[in-house]
RNA sequence: UCGGGGAUCGUCUAAUGGCAGGACAGGAGCCUUUGGAGCUCUUUAUCAAGGUUCGAAUCCUUGUCCCCGAACCA
C-alpha cells in the first residue's frame, strides 16, 4: 500500500489493516486556534493528511477550541487558509466546541457511575495535594462526595452559580499513580468567558485530556497522532475512552517527534512575542517560520511538502538542519521560477562600440530546466551592472569585472572596462566606461539591465532571523540571538522592463542574485521584491565578509544542561525491581535458589526469578530438561517470541516438548525458534509441521545461490565478508531443514 | 514512589536476526552564456561493555547520555 514510504506510524497502520483491527483509516489535524500555524504544524499536517491520502482514508481539520480565553476567530481563519494553501482538503472542518453538549452528557455519566467528583479545592491546594514526581498525592477531602451531591454541584457549575475557579470536575482515578496525569485529572473548569463559537452558552469548559479522546472517538478517528510530550497523556486518553464508550472504531494515540529547526523558534508563545514586540512586521513577516510568513517569503506548498517528506516521521528528538528546508525551496524554485535580470545596487556603465541589435530574445528558463517561453530584452549602450560584479582591486580568482578585464553580459555581448567615471561619498563606484568586444570571450557572465527601459524596485533581502542555530539553548533570552541584519531593504534596485507589471505572488529568479517573490506591498510604479533565497554559492563571491554565524553554543552552556539532568531523581533499575520482588515473595526467592542449585550463574538466576510467570515457567521446565538449556531459551529467545505478550499465558509444557525435541536432535535450533514463536501464538508443539533435521546436500543447496548472485560472490571474494550472512540467509530460505552452522562453514569454503 | 520515551554518517532517516541503504551537508572531477542547475565519483555512522546466535543496529543484561511529565494550557 504505502510500501515505498515507511515510518513507524504507517507500519502500525499496515498492521491494523492487515489484522482487520481497522478497515478504514481516519486521522485529524487538531490545532488550537490561539496562534498562526508554523512549519512544525506543516509537518503534522503533512503526516496526517498524507496518511489519509496514502490509505484512501479521511482527515478532518478540527479546531481544538476548548479554552475560550486564548482563542480567536482570526486564528481560525488563518489556519484553514494555511491548510488549504499547503494543498490539502479536509474531509470536514470541525470544532471541538460543537461537541460540548456530548462531552457534558458523558461527564454526567461519569459522575453517575461514581468515576468523577466536584472538587472545591483552590488551584494551589490542588497542586499541593497532587504530590510530586517522586511522592504520591493525597485525596481531596471532597473526593468521596455522594453521586447526588456531585451531580447537583456539576449542574450548578454548568448553570453559572459559581465564580471562575470556585470548583472543578475531576476524574476519580488514582492519587498515587506514578503517572501524574492519572492523579484525579481535571475534567472541567469554570470560565465565565465568551467563546468564539459558542458565545455565552457555556461557563464550564472541558480540559484537553477530557475533550480530545471524546472528539477523536466521536469522529471515528482511528489513528490519533500527536507529539512526544503527550506520551504521558496516553494512559488518560485510554481511560477516558474506556469510561465513555464503547467506541467503534476505538481511536489510539500515537506520538511522533515534533519538528525543531535550526535558526528559528517554534513555540507559539515566542512567536507571539516576536510579533507583539515588533521584532518582525507581523505573523506573515517573511522571516517568520509561520506558514503565512513562508508563503509571503515565497516558499511554495510543494517545497514545504517536499521538506516534510524529507525529514520523515520518527520518535527520536531531533534538530533539523535548516539547509534541508533551503534545499527544498531552491529545488522547487529552480524548476519553476522563470529567470529575469535585475541589479540590486546599480552601477551605470557607458558602453562604447557598436551594438547590432535593439533587443535579444531571452528564454525564461535555461536549457537544463527545459521549459518553454521567452521575453524580449532591450539592449543599448547605457546599462546598469551590479556593484557586486565590480572590483577596484580584484583578487586572483575574481572572475567578474575590473579595469581592463572582459566579461560577458548575460544574453548579450562582451565588454571590457576602461575607466571609473564616478564614485559616491563612500567610495563605491557609481559609473564606469567600457567598450564592446567583438566576438570576445569573457571571464564570466554577469547580469545587467538596460538603463533606459529598466524599472526601479525595492528589494527586501531576508536572512535568518537568529544568529545562532539554537536560539533557545543556553538559558538566556532567545531575543538576544536575534540577527539585526536579518532584513536589509535596498531601495534603488533596477529590474528589467518585463517585470514592471509582474503579478503579486509571482516568483522569479534574478539571475545570479537569487529568487524573489513580488510582495503584497507592491503598488503601481513601485515594485517590491522579497528575496526568497539566495542562489547556492559554491565559491562564496563575498568571501571577505563570510564569517559564518557560530553554529554551536559555547561549552559553558553545555554544562548547564547536564546539571539539570543530575537534579532528577534516579529511577530504579530492573535489577532492583527483581530483587525487591523476591524479598516480597518467597516463591520467587525459592526459584532463585533452585536455579542456583542447578548450577546457573547468579545473573541468570536473577532474571528467571523476577516475576511469577517467568519463575514458574522456568521451574516447571527445569524439572524435565537441563536447567541451563531452559534458562538460555527463556532469557534470550522467549522475549522476541512473546513480542510484548505476557509470559503468564505461555504454555510451559509446549516449551518442554520443544526443548526435548531439540535435545534429541530431531529439530534444529533454527526450527526451534520458529516453533517457539508458534507456541507463543497459542499453537501446540505436536501440531506444528516442522521439517525434521536432515542431512541436506549442502552443495546442491549452496551452488544455485552462488550461481544466482555472481556479482555478490565476486564482492565477497574481494573482501566484503558481510555478504556471508546474505548467502547463508538465502540458503536457509531454500533449505529450511539445514544446519545453519554447517551452511555457514560450507559457504565459506566454497567462496574461498 | 518516581514514571514515560529515546540514542544509526556532521544532519534527518531506512534496514522488523542475513549486503548498515537513501537524502541533505562536505570533498574531487566533468559540464555550463547564471560562481545557478545538472552529471560522475567520493569521505563519513549502529552510545558503551558483556551475553545469546552459524550470523546482532535488531534479542538478553548492565551501564552512560538525552527528552518529557507535578497549568483550572494544549
Amino acid at each position: 500500500m504505502a510500501s515505498e514510504r515507511n515510518d513507524f506510524i504507517r507500519d502500525i497502520i499496515d498492521d491494523d489493516l492487515r489484522t482487520g483491527r481497522h478497515v478504514k483509516v481516519a486521522t485529524r489535524f487538531p490545532p488550537e486556534p490561539n496562534g498562526y500555524l508554523h512549519v512544525g504544524h506543516a509537518k503534522s499536517i503533512c503526516v496526517n493528511f498524507g496518511i489519509a491520502r496514502d490509505y484512501q482514508g479521511t482527515c478532518n481539520l478540527r479546531y481544538d477550541d476548548t479554552n475560550p480565553t486564548k482563542e480567536d476567530i482570526e486564528y481560525v481563519e488563518s489556519i484553514e487558509r494555511d491548510v488549504r494553501w499547503l494543498g490539502w482538503s479536509p474531509t470536514a472542518v470541525l470544532f471541538s466546541a460543537d461537541y460540548f453538549p456530548k462531552m457534558y452528557e458523558l461527564a454526567e455519566r461519569l459522575v453517575r457511575e461514581g468515576k468523577a467528583y466536584v472538587d472545591d479545592l483552590s488551584d494551589e491546594q490542588i497542586r499541593e495535594y497532587r504530590g510530586t514526581l517522586s511522592e504520591p498525592g493525597r485525596p481531596s477531602p471532597h473526593r468521596n462526595r455522594s453521586v447526588d451531591e456531585n451531580l447537583d454541584l456539576l449542574r450548578r457549575m454548568k448553570g453559572g452559580e459559581f465564580p471562575d475557579g470556585a470548583r472543578v470536575l475531576r476524574a476519580k482515578i488514582d492519587m498515587a499513580s506514578a503517572n501524574m496525569k492519572m492523579r484525579d485529572p481535571l475534567l472541567y473548569r469554570i470560565r465565565h468567558a465568551h467563546h468564539h463559537r459558542t458565545g455565552d452558552a457555556w461557563c464550564i469548559y472541558p480540559m484537553y485530556d477530557w475533550a480530545h479522546p471524546i472528539e477523536d472517538a466521536i469522529e471515528g478517528i482511528t489513528h490519533s497522532i500527536c507529539t512526544l510530550e503527550f506520551e504521558n497523556n496516553r494512559e488518560l486518553y485510554d481511560w477516558v475512552l474506556d469510561n465513555t464508550g464503547p467506541w467503534n472504531p476505538r481511536p489510539h494515540q500515537y506520538e511522533m517527534a515534533r519538528l525543531a529547526l535550526e535558526y528559528t523558534v517554534m513555540s507559539k508563545r515566542k512567536l507571539l512575542t516576536l510579533v507583539k514586540d515588533h521584532h518582525v512586521r507581523g505573523w506573515d513577516d517573511p522571516r517568520m517560520p509561520t506558514i503565512s510568513g513562508m508563503r509571503r517569503r515565497g516558499y511554495s506548498p510543494e517545497a514545504l511538502r517536499a521538506f516534510a517528506e524529507m525529514i520523515g516521521v520518527a520518535k527520536a528528538n531531533s534538530m533539523v538542519d535548516i539547509g534541508k528546508l533551503e534545499y527544498c525551496v531552491r529545488d522547487d524554485l529552480n524548476q519553476n521560477a522563470p529567470r529575469a535580470l535585475g541589479v540590486v545596487r546599480p552601477v551605470e556603465v557607458e558602453v562604447t562600440g557598436s551594438i547590432d541589435t535593439k533587443t535579444v530574445d531571452a528564454p525564461f528558463f535555461p536549457p537544463d530546466v527545459g521549459k518553454p517561453g521567452s521575453r524580449p530584452l532591450p539592449v543599448s549602450n547605457r546599462i546598469y551592472i551590479d556593484r557586486e560584479d565590480w572590483s577596484d582591486d580584484p583578487p586572483a580568482d575574481f572572475k567578474r569585472l575590473a579595469l581592463g578585464r572582459t566579461v560577458r553580459l548575460r544574453h548579450g555581448y562582451c565588454i571590457t572596462a576602461d575607466e571609473v567615471v564616478a564614485r559616491d561619498a563612500a567610495g563605491h563606484v557609481t559609473k564606469l566606461r567600457a567598450h564592446v568586444v567583438e566576438g570576445g570571450k569573457g571571464l564570466s557572465v554577469i547580469h545587467w539591465v538596460d538603463a533606459a527601459t529598466s524599472v526601479p524596485a525595492e528589494v527586501r533581502l531576508y536572512g535568518r532571523l537568529f544568529k545562532v542555530a539554537q536560539p533557545e539553548e543556553g538559558g538566556g533570552d532567545f531575543l538576544e540571538h536575534l540577527d539585526p541584519a536579518s532584513l536589509e531593504i535596498v531601495e534603488g534596485a533596477r529590474v528589467e522592463q518585463s517585470l514592471a507589471n509582474a503579478e503579486v505572488g509571482s516568483r522569479w529568479q534574478l539571475e545570479r542574485v537569487g529568487y524573489f517573490r513580488v510582495d503584497e506591498d507592491t503598488k503601481p510604479g513601485k515594485l517590491v521584491l522579497n528575496r526568497i533565497s539566495t542562489l547556492r554559492e559554491t565559491v562564496a563571491p563575498k568571501a571577505v565578509e563570510a564569517a559564518p554565524a557560530e553554529k554551536e553554543p559555547s561549552g559553558g552552556e553545555r554544562k548547564k544542561e547536564n546539571a539539570k539532568a543530575k537534579t532528577r531523581p534516579k529511577s530504579k533499575s530492573p535489577q532492583e525491581y527483581r530483587a525487591e520482588a523476591r524479598s516480597r515473595d518467597p516463591r520467587l526467592q525459592a526459584v532463585f535458589d533452585a536455579a542456583r542449585s542447578h548450577g546457573l550463574p547468579e545473573d541468570q538466576a536473577d532474571l528467571l526469578s523476577g516475576d511469577l510467570g517467568t519463575a514458574t515457567l522456568f521451574s516447571k521446565a527445569a524439572d524435565k530438561v537441563p536447567a541451563a538449556l531452559v534458562a538460555k531459551w527463556i532469557i534470550n529467545e522467549l522475549p522476541r517470541a512473546l513480542d510484548g505478550k505476557p509470559v503468564d499465558g505461555f504454555a510451559g509444557d509446549e516449551l518442554v516438548a520443544m526443548l526435548e525435541a531439540l535435545q534429541a536432535g530431531s529439530i534444529t535450533p533454527v526450527l526451534a525458534k520458529t516453533a517457539l514463536a508458534q507456541i507463543a501464538a497459542g499453537k501446540r508443539f505436536s501440531d506444528l509441521k516442522l521439517e525434521p533435521a536432515k542431512a541436506v546436500d549442502l552443495g546442491a543447496a549452496i551452488d544455485p545461490v552462488i550461481a544466482a548472485n555472481p556479482d555478490k560472490a565476486a564482492q565477497y571474494k574481494a573482501g566484503k565478508t558481510g555478504l556471508l550472512g546474505f548467502f547463508v540467509g538465502q540458503v536457509m530460505k531454500s533449505s529450511p531443514g539445514a544446519d545453519a552452522a554447517a551452511v555457514n562453514q560450507a559457504v565459506r569454503d566454497r567462496l574461498g
